[in-house]
Formats: structure tokens, C-alpha cells, sequence
DNA sequence: TCATGGTTAATTGTCGACAATTATGAAGTG
DNA sequence: CACTTCATAATTGTCGACAATTAACCATGA
């Protein structure tokens, strides 16, 4: 029953783990698994959740159940509103793209902020992650999956990169599960991929030049890329359900 | 000469509401009143504040205000530290450049949207409150006390233009309380505003010419600008502690 | 049939008490 | 004198119960 807790890290060797369960407390544990089966989709987005009913389900009382609750409110994963109850938010395309601007924004900044602070270590670490990357691109073409998470993955590096731990709060502990959470909503992959890994390539290398502007330059576009295709996405999708029933 | 002008709001049709946006639980009352004396200093930053005090200054009891208290921690105005405590956050000169960062990233991107998005008669109130401004800079000259609440009423405005609200709650309901409390903590000023004004009309003109790339620009080097105003004080001040001796 | 009013049930908000963990301080020993 | 150890106190974490508010439902009347 009991799920064996977050155990995504397709690199383990990273020190400065973020996701590290850190199970010090009730609610943080509960907190940990209502974010990943929210994220996972395991509750449906829009559902109302009650706290005698995640309270039984989780076995324990509402105290600290309440406590993750807020947690889970101020990461955006669900909303509240007093007297009424809970729900798991549910992302419309219109707040998908404010989240894809709010990205731009700060992952160009990131970009940046990393090719003028990362590493060399951290770079080669990059340079693995993306390698790994193509060789599972490779073998299981088409299959998106990992190369989902492993974009995330990418991101998260260069987040990391930019020593900026404002940044890294926003994007990495809050943005971040929103973004899984639109890719569990909406199944989306398109031809994309492709696509994304010469742009990473290229933005690394732009980092590794210590090329601070054109690496926020690619990463903006890299974003915006994405943005545009998601929004083409449901162009399509809305003009297909608008020209209904063509058997 | 005593101020006699003590609110600052532009439009003052509002009275009441000095803390009081919606005060429907306990909780949110208390952590509107604790949202405001840690912004005004009345709490020191770094002072432990312990719950059983708390719970006994304000008269409720621990579980509203182990709530408030949540909310404290995620909007980043207090640090807690499980079965330790918690503390009022002491911003670093380290961190308040990294808020800069951040807020270079997202206001730029506000402003761009904002002269993508922003109606005539938004423009216009913006017109307004830069006039007031003007108005209040010729009466007071060097009370810098006005114009740092107007700045923040500026860039409230060009954020709610943006018509995003994830940035606006990014920017609104999380950093500018930071940058509140920065301005309380170290007590800055210096002679920006004036070169702010200026700036500040830049900006709103490229947002009225619907030029988004141009506001972005002008809104990027107000915050940079900003910015290396706040490092240099900085620097200045450690060398002249760096340069005491002869005590 | 529909609207409206009141009554009931369920959920959220709040409280006080107990358990678990940590910090503090004193005593003892090398 | 410094350091370790242990016991005490204080604070945080957790729980169950009660009060307040909201939603649902049924009944009544036009």
C-alpha cells in the first residue's frame, strides 16, 4: 500500500539533494505524498479533498494533515478557500502559459547567472545529463518519458548552476511540480524533444563559454520554443473539437 | 515640522482596511498582523519567535497560529527548523542581490506584458500615480519615506498590468513583502529616486507605445540599476568599517 | 411545478492536553 | 580548567473533542 517514496533521481550521486524525503515529521511525509500523487495524477485535478478523508487515509489526525495542506497551498498544487474546502488545482491553458512565461523569465536568468558561476564539475555533470540523455533517446525513440524527466533534469542543473537559492526556491520547489503536474494533465509530448536536445547542447555550450548573454538568449528561446508549441498544440486540439464528427 | 501625512495609498477611497483584506478565520488575521510587524521591524530579523509567546500575544491558541505561521514560512518571512523553532528571516547582503535577480527577471517580463496587455485607462492610473509622485517628490525633497512606498505602488501597477496572475502573485504576495523588509532593515535610500522618476516615466511610455521590447529593456536596467545602487552603499559601508582604526 | 424556508448533516475552524524532541544547565571527571 | 554526561525544563509535534460555518435536503406553500 504504502508507496516507496520518490525515488525519481536518475543521478544519485548529487550531494545537495534536493528532493531528500526528510521525513522528520508527520506532515512532512504526508506533505511528500499528497505532492506526488497530486503530480502523479493518482487524485484527479479539480477533485475536492477532505481532511477526515485524507486524514483516515493517511492515518493520521488533521493537525498535521492541515499543516501539509498549507504546504501544498503555497506550492500552487491545490486551492483553498475558507469554510468551503480543498481542491487539487486544475490547470487551465491560459495559466499553463502565464506558467511558461513566469519560466521564461527566470530560466533566462538562470542561464545566465550559470554561465557566470557554474563550475567546471558542475558543467561536466551537465555534459553527463544530457549524454545520458541522448543515449536513452536512442534506444527508446519516440517513448518521451525520459526524456521528460530528464529535461526537467536539465533545467534543475542549470537552476542549480546559477547559485542563486531564490531561484532555485521558486523554480525547483514550486514551478517545477506545476510543470510535471501539466504533463500529467495534459499528456503532452509533440515532436518537440528532438528538437530540444541540439537547443540544450547549445545552451551548454554557451555556458561552458562563459557566454552569459547568449545562454540566457538560447534559453529563452528554448522556453518560448516550448511555450509556442503547447499553444499550437491546443490551437489544434480546440480547432479539431470544432470541427466535430467527421466520423 | 512633524509628517502629518502618515498613508501612503494613492487611490484613498479605501479607509478602513489598514491590514484587513479578508479576515474570515483567526488564522489570517494573525498572519496579516505578523506579516506587518515583521515588515516594519517591530519584530527583529533573526529574533526566535517561539509559539506559546506568540500564541499568548495575540490571544488565540496554537493552531490557528502554527497556520499563520505556515504561511509566514512559505511566503519566506520566517525560517522554521523542525522540533528547533523558528526565526524572523535576516536577509543577507547575499541574498537581497539574489531578490534582485529574481526581480529583474520577472519585472522585466511583467513590463513587457504589461505594454503587451495593458488597457488605457490602467495606462492612464499609472499616469496618475507617477503624478503624485512628482507632487509629493517637490514637496519633500529627500523624505525618500513616500517615494519607496510609490515605487512599490509603480511596479504594483505594471505587475497587474501584466495580466498574469502567477506573476502577480509571484511578485505581489511573495518578493515585494521581501523588499519591504529589506527597506525597513537596512534603512537605504540614497539618491536613486530622483534618477528613478525619470526612469520610471521611460518605462511608462514605452508601455502606452505598446513598444513590449522597449519596456522590457528600460524595466531590466530599473532593476539592475537598482541594484548595483544597493551594492555599491554596500561595499562603501564595508569599507569604511573596514577603515575605523585609530579608536 | 417551482420557489422558498427551515432543519439536518457534514466539513472546517479552534482549542486544550499529552507525547516526542531538543536545548540548557549543573555536576562530575580527566 | 576544559570536557563529557546526565537530568531537567521548555518548545515543538500530535491528537481528539468541541464550536462555527457551510452545503444539502426535505417540506411547505403559491
Amino acid at each position: 500500500m504504502s508507496s516507496l517514496v520518490t525515488f525519481s533521481r536518475s543521478t544519485a550521486d548529487t550531494p545537495n539533494d534536493r528532493v531528500s524525503p526528510e521525513v522528520r515529521t508527520l506532515a512532512e511525509r504526508v506533505f511528500h505524498q499528497l505532492q506526488d500523487a497530486i503530480v502523479r495524477g493518482e487524485l484527479a485535478p479539480g477533485s475536492k479533498i477532505t481532511e477526515p478523508g485524507l486524514s483516515k487515509t493517511y492515518g493520521i489526525s488533521r493537525g498535521p494533515l492541515r499543516e501539509a495542506m498549507r504546504r501544498l497551498e503555497a506550492h500552487r498544487l491545490i486551492e483553498r478557500v475558507p469554510h468551503v474546502g480543498a481542491r487539487v488545482v486544475k490547470l487551465s491553458m491560459k495559466e499553463l502559459l502565464e506558467l511558461f512565461d513566469v519560466r521564461e523569465a527566470l530560466e533566462s536568468m538562470a542561464a545566465r547567472l550559470a554561465a557566470e558561476h557554474m563550475s567546471a564539475e558542475e558543467i561536466r555533470g551537465l555534459r553527463e545529463v544530457l549524454a545520458l540523455h541522448e543515449r536513452q533517446a536512442d534506444l527508446k525513440r519516440g517513448e518521451a518519458y525520459y526524456q521528460r524527466e530528464g529535461d526537467l533534469d536539465f533545467h534543475y542543473r542549470i537552476v542549480q548552476g546559477s547559485h542563486n537559492k531564490m531561484l532555485m526556491n521558486l523554480l525547483c520547489d514550486d514551478l517545477y511540480y506545476l510543470v510535471r503536474l501539466y504533463r500529467t494533465q495534459f499528456s503532452a509530448s509533440g515532436k518537440r524533444p528532438q528538437l530540444a536536445f541540439v537547443e540544450h547542447h547549445r545552451i551548454v555550450d554557451a555556458i561552458e563559454a562563459g557566454d552569459a548573454e547568449l545562454a540566457e538568449l538560447l534559453m529563452r528561446r528554448h522556453v518560448s520554443a516550448s511555450r509556442a508549441n503547447v499553444a499550437d498544440r491546443y490551437a489544434a486540439i480546440l480547432e479539431q473539437q470544432s470541427t466535430p464528427s467527421a466520423d
